[in-house]
DNA sequence: GTCAATACTTTGTAACGACAAACTGCGTAT
DNA sequence: ATACGCAGTTTGTCGTTACAAAGTATTGAC
């Protein structure tokens, strides 16, 4: 683990413990790391990580100063399983369809691909406990990674993508809002004209390649996204 | 203008202009260093900030390659004010309410002052051209900004916080949907239950206080929100 | 011919030093 | 008493050097 990240692990333990308090200034880098016996380049990176992740602030020629107690958690490329995972929800997957076909026109200029390109087409239904909620349609390329029904039900997409060695590492997604068609209504178990909350995107690895197309309809009686920020 | 800077910018420009396509590989950072006449920290440098923006990806023993021509613009802490003026779309407010108020408990929880203390409690309309677009309720502390009709009517509610010196920095937002009620629905030209687009924001500045509170509800026929993510 | 060990390339981490820029606050002069 | 300037503090930028780690390619042995 690099030096730069302990010294950073520890500043946030402080922080988080209260023993920093909020609004307080801490150590000047230079202090800083004489005291732990580091150099100053690798407690400004430490430091910059802390910045970065919102809880820092730092002015010239004033300090650095705590601005929030808690770890701002970034915006994250995290998949629905792995949120419903981590809130104790109980996701659990039904595969309504699966097919290799030729992409569409808007599925090919979305994963930037020659249109008629093989890719695996998708609908699940995810669950949280016994009741849906959501309606999920991906497309992912043939040559990215084959899929079959058991692995979908068993897991979420982006854990099958990790666990081949794809991770995603852009993604640009667009968030909107809709009524739900009748079909829609009666698959989620909502009245008809309900309002669904609608997020398409689109996820590319760290070589440039697109994984995966997704277009996903949200219950936004149970559903809504939580985004954290920080502006440079 | 920093000289990191000065060589990401060129090398942006580069990569732009597509001199260098998308999956090349870029001259070794040490290399490069030498050939501009820098130090190998300030390439590095450089080369960091465009792997942030998206632009590029380093692996260790490998190389630095392009993996996208045009820079992904970070999530932003813009307004809609802002996102409109951008997109051409003459955007024009109404203010339909103002008000120095004291907070009540879920505005003073969201801003994370006492409750009671005073607030400008604001309710704007927003117009795209001549279709309103956005009902916007905020709540700004009365320490942070006095507002005015004449204000407000005429500029967005962060160009102003910035004219006043006050930069948002870290924001946490929570996107949802729902029907629209009736008299929703009559002030933003829907019609009963249309779907709307909910955004409820807490923004802070780099000092950790405390902004502004905003409750809006957006015409989900149309807008939509576009967010773009890197993942470390 | 195939496999494994080795050499090479490239990025990652870490150190030290020097100066610049921004902000604070003190002290002095008017 | 107020205002201006200067000194001190703290972060920002830039340079240099050295070694480590990871991935690639080459070479050699069997």
């Amino acid at each position: 683990m690099p030096l730069y990240f302990q010294v950073a692990t520890r500043l946030q333990e402080l922080i988080e413990k209260g023993e920093i308090g909020v609004g307080a200034r801490i150590e000047n880098e230079v202090d800083l790391a004489e005291r732990l016996g580091v150099s100053r380049p690798t407690t400004r990176r430490a430091i910059q990580y802390l910045v970065e992740r919102g809880m820092l602030v730092r002015k010239r020629g004033v300090g650095t100063q705590v601005v929030h107690p808690k770890v701002r958690r970034p915006v994250e490329l995290s998949s629905l399983y792995d949120d419903l995972i981590a809130g104790d929800r109980a996701p659990r997957t039904e595969v309504l369809h699966l097919e290799v076909m030729p992409a569409t026109d808007t599925v090919a200029s979305a994963l930037e691909i020659a249109p008629g390109t093989l890719v695996t087409w998708i609908e699940r239904l995810r669950y949280a406990g016994a009741e849906p909620l959501a309606l999920m349609h991906n497309a992912i390329p043939l040559d990215v990674l084959p899929l079959t029904r058991d692995d979908l039900a068993a897991h979420g997409l982006y854990e099958l993508l990790r666990r081949n060695g794809l991770t995603p590492r852009i993604a640009t997604q667009v968030i909107g809002a809709r009524s739900a068609s009748a079909a829609e209504a009666k698959t989620l178990d909502e009245k008809r004209g309900a309002s669904l909350l609608t997020m398409t995107r689109t996820a590319w690895d760290a070589g440039g390649r697109a994984l995966e197309y997704g277009s996903h309809v949200y219950r936004a009686s149970r559903y809504s996204f939580e985004i954290n920020l920080s502006a440079g």
